[in-house]
DNA sequence: ATATAAGGAATGAAGGTTCATTCCGCAGGA
DNA sequence: TCCTGCGGAATGAACCTTCATTCCTTATAT
């Protein structure tokens, strides 16, 4: 829970919360949880050390915090111009397309998450899918429909996940890296490859 | 660098070394670093605080030991049998498998690797590839070969190896978390579906 | 003037490392 | 065979650093 503040009014609140928030999650992202005490991320963000305590309850509620948002931000990227009633294919590919481009836009924020995912935070979530709810659902059924349809192979759906979001996370964290160059046209190629990992 | 002894003779030695390693890998395995401090590691292993320190500079030694020695054994096991003069899809289904089969058996190996990936210590590494040098040699030398062939798509290096290993690493995960239950035939089908996705 | 926000030094807990001490096995002399 | 002295191995309490959190003072706005 974020706490309430008196001041909603002020621009001032909100901005030294999200300088907070971006503070921490640029800490985290480049130095993982070690590298970001909490004198640390007020000293980035230009704000006294107790001040991050009027504006979260402690360091797990900051953290969680921008998990939550960030994990929302993933799903909302990969929903926006989802083309509903379009073939399989193209709605998988606006999936995979989307969330890559997204990736390597924000590198911030995929390297958060993955250290959130290796970390005692992340315990609790180990038991979920890469991402949250509100994309598992409609993911999970445009999935499922794939098997009936026998357009893939009849395979369970973590296992399908795993051979489409595995690889695309994977150069993802290798463009940030500079190991490789991503463009349009090799996140398609790669995004085809994922498709013909799955298909029948 | 490991700390040399002058009781080599002796099996006690070696013991406790061995008490230690085992004990810091299923720690940080299953707690993740921050859950692994020295004195945890010591009381597990049954020896003092300070014998660590006999064995080992330092944590930072005794974790990259660990890491290096889990590493090998990763390369070790892919390397047992291979097919060296095979067709290309059956030197790259004997490494997949046998990876798999290796991950899954020993769970605590996999999940270590990861915390170390996502760690401080894993920070010079990020450049390499998944795994060491050793591996990466004869397999990317078969990679290699299957592009020239035209067997592969015309894809770089390191975004094949995320087609190929990426799914094979998140469903072994998948199974130590008991979310899936991998067997002989599931292993055959998953490899299968990645070769698929690397087939021109 | 009063209440709310901000600041940052103080606090206490936690963890890695050190070191003075104890333990143990054995070599060599009686 | 038994005793004694020695040296490497083991120990764990103590130390020091790091860090999250608190608390009291100062600034600001109504």
């Amino acid at each position: 829970m974020d706490k309430s503040h008196k001041c909603d009014k002020t621009d001032k609140c909100a901005e030294k919360r999200e300088a907070i928030i971006q503070a921490a999650l640029e800490l985290v992202a480049e130095q993982g949880f070690h590298g970001a005490p909490m004198a640390m991320i007020a000293e980035k963000a230009g704000v006294g050390a107790g001040t991050i305590y009027r504006y979260f309850e402690n360091k797990d509620d900051l953290i969680r915090w921008i998990y939550k948002n960030v994990e929302e931000r993933f799903v909302e990227v990969m929903m926006q111009g989802y083309p509903e009633d379009g073939p399989v294919r193209e709605r998988l590919v606006h999936i995979g397309t989307a969330l890559v481009r997204h990736l390597i836009s924000e590198p911030l924020q995929l390297r958060f998450v993955e250290q959130f995912h290796n970390s005692p935070y992340g315990v609790d979530h180990r038991r979920e899918k890469i991402f949250g709810q509100g994309r598992k659902d409609v993911i999970s059924e445009l999935f499922h429909e794939a098997v009936e349809q026998q357009i893939f192979k009849p395979l369970e759906l973590a296992i399908l996940f795993a051979l489409f979001f595995g690889p695309l996370i994977d150069i993802c964290r290798d463009h940030i890296l500079g190991f490789i160059k991503l463009d349009d046209a090799l996140i398609e190629q790669v995004v085809g490859a994922c498709w013909d990992a799955l298909r029948r």
